[in-house]
DNA sequence: TCGCTCGGTGAACGGTGTTTACACAGTTGA
DNA sequence: TCAACTGTGTAAACACCGTTCACCGAGCGA
């Protein structure tokens, strides 16, 4: 197993340990703190020493912003252990729920991976918080929509002009969720369950940001009311059954 | 009028070519790009005169912020003449697409206003990025607002721990209007109608947002047909009569 | 043991925000 | 009219930044 040298060994320690300063520097004093020399400082060494692990700031600010989703990932992967796999939408909540409180306890990393304009992606390898949020959110849905008593999309039709990239997406959803080594029916992942998803991503993305950056058009002194109204009203328009009452699950308060 | 004595007119000058210049380089180069030292280079003129007009960086940003909101403000409200008064609902459109369209066309001035941490705003003094696009919904919604016949919120009761807060913007939303000459009948702003008015920006937010970021879970081609879908929804929700299609304006192709 | 790679250094270049001391035009007041 | 003052600009300097370069030494593989 550890076919690694000593020196790689050695190498992805220091990798870590750059990263991790990085990663402290951004939420104690925001993203400009981020500095080269800063890190090196903290780290007992000097600057173009970090030169040797990654090719630019900007390089290193990628490779924290995977730190961080691999982070979030494993925040909202063990939300969903405390709810049964038979209650489909309180599983769903409690990660909309977790995804809210990661990004009220971590505001800057929110920014720099879910606000920051569209990079490049220099061809190949599409960009990483995507996916990396994809899958988390992937595997939450992949559940969601294996028990098909649980999720019964009205039969809304889709806009048409939206239906090519649906089909593309569900492709995609295929694909990570059988990697996953969940099997999809083949007839249960229609277009309206992949379009639903979609309207969960816009509010949920749109309350946690707005809250998170203060900009909701008065001051709220709570916003969490709000966001679990905003829950099950998603919940019923996505056509699960409202009996559940969705283990609201203790939210610690503020 | 002209109270203003040479020195001043000179100075009010100097100051908006300042805004102008810095305004111009956020707009090619990014947040980054905006510099004191290139803001100098291209007026002709050292760096630290510019501390005779902003404290600092910072405040010059908050100043170029302003700026952008009054742009914004400017383009908004244009897009209420093309529609009738009596087509509430088509103005509310208007309004939404032309934000929208907005963003796209300057995606770092939105990030800038919209997509900033809450700054710690020194005490007195609201946040003016709040304050100035809450301006201009405020005013749309005013005309919405008092035409009863047009706008049926359901009875959906409000959330219980939301109530204080919308009864305090509801205050505030009354303040407004009479500022700008719309008298509100009295049983008229329910706080359902507030409520909705938040419903509104997360969503109208939420994809905006991902669009300008790139952040949908999935590469759209085109998200026009997700907003506009989105928009009727809302109508739909929001006890808008559905008879009127609401007069799309021609969106221009992308 | 020889040589080579890897991870580190220090110096340097050009850029940044910001402060300070200074100069000088234009306005103001006696 | 002339002195004082105010506003606007400068140059120099400080401390910091990202990045490049030449160098160097320890440790590893042949």
């Amino acid at each position: 197993m550890t076919e690694a040298t000593r020196r790689e060994r050695l190498r992805a320690d220091t990798e870590r340990d750059i990263r991790a300063t990085a990663r402290a520097l951004l939420v104690g004093q925001g993203r400009d703190a981020v500095t080269l020399r800063a890190i090196a400082r903290e780290l007992g060494i000097t600057a173009p020493a970090l030169y040797r692990y990654y090719d630019s700031r900007e390089a290193l600010l990628r490779a924290v912003c995977e730190d961080i989703c691999a982070d979030l990932d494993a925040e909202l992967t063990p939300a969903l252990r405390g709810v049964s796999a038979h209650d489909p939408l309180g599983r769903v909540f409690a990660v909309c729920r977790a995804f809210r409180r990661w990004a009220l306890a971590h505001p800057q990393e929110f920014e720099l991976v879910f606000a920051s304009p569209e990079e490049e992606s220099v061809g190949l390898g599409r960009r990483p918080a995507q996916d990396r949020f994809g899958g988390v959110f992937i595997h939450v849905i992949g559940h969601v929509l294996v028990a098909p008593e649980a999720f019964v999309p009205t039969t809304d039709e889709v806009p048409a002009e939206l239906h090519d990239d649906l089909v593309a997406y569900r492709e995609r959803l295929r694909e990570s969720l059988a990697e996953a080594g969940i099997q999809v029916p083949n007839g249960l992942l229609e277009l309206d369950g992949v379009y639903f998803i979609l309207k969960w991503w816009v509010r949920l993305y749109g309350h946690i940001a707005l809250e998170v950056f203060g900009r909701f058009p008065f001051p709220l002194r709570d916003a969490e009311p709000l966001f679990e109204r905003m829950l099950t009203e998603l919940a019923v328009e996505s056509g699960f059954p409202t009996g559940t009452p969705a283990t609201p699950e203790a939210p610690e308060s503020r």
